[in-house]
DNA sequence: ACCTAAGCGAGACGGTACGTCCGGTCTTCGA
DNA sequence: TCGAAGACCGGACGTACCGTCTCGCTTAGGT
């Protein structure tokens, strides 16, 4: 009679915050501040306090939504690739499948090229990918959310040429892949070597054809 | 033969601090516990007060010496390969050359794999590698003092299989061994997937003879 | 006869809550809850979240009608004194007038004694008037509501003697009574001795015949 | 052989500082800033963030040697008591013994009249006793180190005036001083009344005389 | 008997201060 | 004169509350 909960579906853990009440603007604004600091004074020195300060929020609004730095900059760089997806208009970021492998593995990669070059991704991804190699439950989510998703149109445009007849049949396109996206990979996060689309087309062409003589 | 370092007529800039009279017992637990914590607490959780403190050492006789956490970690995993070189007797971790590439670049690839595994390594290395995507300076001593060499390795029995006609005489060595070395390089610092024998084994045998059916 | 708030033409400034609609059960819930923590943790330990929690009430249903956690306290020490009062049905708390101001005075104090050892009262008074001395506003409040009533008792008491001839005729009796009570004020207050039925007897003894040889 | 640590005379609880190395700087600017701050905004605003600030201070240096913001005010007050009393150059806080004891104790209470009225030591003072009626442990602090040995003095004099029959034989100097002494204590903390010397004579003159008439 | 406007519980929000940890510098003392 | 010890200033950490602000949801009165 007296106000009874009707408490049924509400496991709620430990003070769970409602996210229905979220202020979008506030986790707009975090999203901004974290981007901008990680690309003005890099990662280690992007503080919450700092991201917070920047944003106009209290500090607590970080910690009620995000476990980490980290992770709020995980979120912030899979919205600023969502949005910049969605600016695109159409949808870029497929694999060509013109019938000719080489030309569309080529044509992708260089503009993986022009997109590693983008300051506005180079920093924030850089910085995930620093942070995920040390600390193995961000690693495996940036794995997760940015990288395999990349990698999986690779293995499908791989089968499609597969079942062209254009690539052995016995390969294993997630190996396959890494011939020509690893080196890329591997040159842009430890500097050890330019980057070029000269480069890349190398690459493919090593790939596809080995490296013995034929 | 390795590098040595003639300390005697270098007195370095502002204050330099006289290497003739620096304590090698400082020096030696300092490596130790600066590998020990990073192995046990992580990259992230080794601070120099804690190194400073396991190694019965004042703060100053780190600081004295090296610029940051990263140079100090660097030294002291340059410092355990060596040794770990030393103990290993000879085994010079050169590429063999029996003529055969492929059988050579196996081996020595699956000889990597195991080096991969061993726990005394991965820690500190992951961790200078993932400062050193942060950290461009130390990233770039990262590459010269670790990567470089042993890469070098690599472009040295290439060229040797040019002139026996074993690869294409047209190739980039530099680029070349980055097919099979990246892709194991991605997966284990990225945990983008598992490494093993079958693993290398494949990867050589898709670099030499290319994805495209002959 | 006590103060009686004509709240009806009383709009007061700035959207003021319309007290006709205000809830009997949360304000009861409040002043348990506020009483209940001041004793079990302390005043300063006492926070208006965790009053608001403990009563199951809104924080700003405690906002909407106090300006501050020493109000809240205020409040529900008075209303615990009321209610107190009413329980005790009459013993309308006034000093006896026997015609013997000794004996008078020895036994009101008496009262008083056991009164500041009571538990429930001690805690929230003490707390108040701590707060009383740093927070100016409500160390006038405190004494106009608390303190100031039951000295005029005295005050009473003591022109009804000075009528009788038991005191000096030009007395002020204003500052006559502070010679006993202040003491057992200062030393319940500030724990400057222990206080006793002998204790407050000698008070009056001193003070009425003097500390010089008679 | 190796590092042995002969323990001995080191019993060391937990990291105590080694007060042989603190710096004096430090804790006078922490005395000056918590003095000055309390003065200027009233001590529930002052902070320790603000000393510290203040005073130019990390706030460690702070959390190093004082267990709380009232430990730092009580040593800051006891400090500016001791310096206030050197700066006076001979003892000027002893009751004098002209052998008239009614003169002497207004003289001594006018001359607390006007040290209540100071500014400079009413803040704190006031400060430190309300957080003492709270906080029982530093209450007892405050007692034992600023009260007891002003009212030790009244003992003395008490018992000075016992002896040669001022005052009558059976008398308890403790609680004989507390007619006059409590009642200012209280008008002064709790603002029930104004100070004046007119107010403290008439206490006197009570208390040695009694409000019964001769 | 409905409608509407308030009080209500809840709790997210921008802030401030907390007390702790560590970075990098400086000072003291013993070997 | 180097090294251990550790105090120092500074600044970020993650937490606790402040007082304000929205959200539905009761819950009166007024019509």
């Amino acid at each position: 009679m007296a106000a009874q909960k009707s408490a049924q579906s509400a496991p709620s853990v430990q003070s769970a915050p409602d996210s229905t009440r979220r202020s979008e603007r506030s986790r707009r604004a975090i999203y901004d501040a974290a981007l901008a600091l990680v690309a003005e004074v890099g990662y280690p020195r992007t503080t919450i306090e700092g991201i917070a300060a920047r944003a106009g929020v209290g500090k607590q609004t970080i910690y009620r939504w995000w476990p980490s730095k980290a992770d709020v900059l995980m979120e912030a760089f899979l919205d600023l690739a969502e949005q910049a997806a969605q600016e695109a208009g159409q949808e870029p970021y497929v694999i060509p499948d013109t019938g000719d492998l080489e030309a569309d593995l080529k044509a992708v990669l260089r503009l993986t090229v022009d997109q590693l070059k983008d300051p506005r991704f180079a920093a924030p991804s850089r910085a995930l990918a620093a942070e995920g190699l040390v600390n193995e439950q961000l690693g495996r989510e940036y794995v997760a959310k940015l990288l395999e998703p990349s990698l999986q149109l690779y293995v499908d445009r791989l089968r499609s040429a597969q079942e062209a007849g254009q690539v052995r049949p016995d390969l294993d396109p997630r190996i396959a892949l890494e011939l020509f996206v690893s080196p890329l990979a591997q040159r842009w996060l430890q500097h050890t070597g330019p980057i070029s689309y000269e480069y890349t087309d190398t690459l493919v062409d090593y790939a596809l054809h080995g490296l013995a003589p034929r």
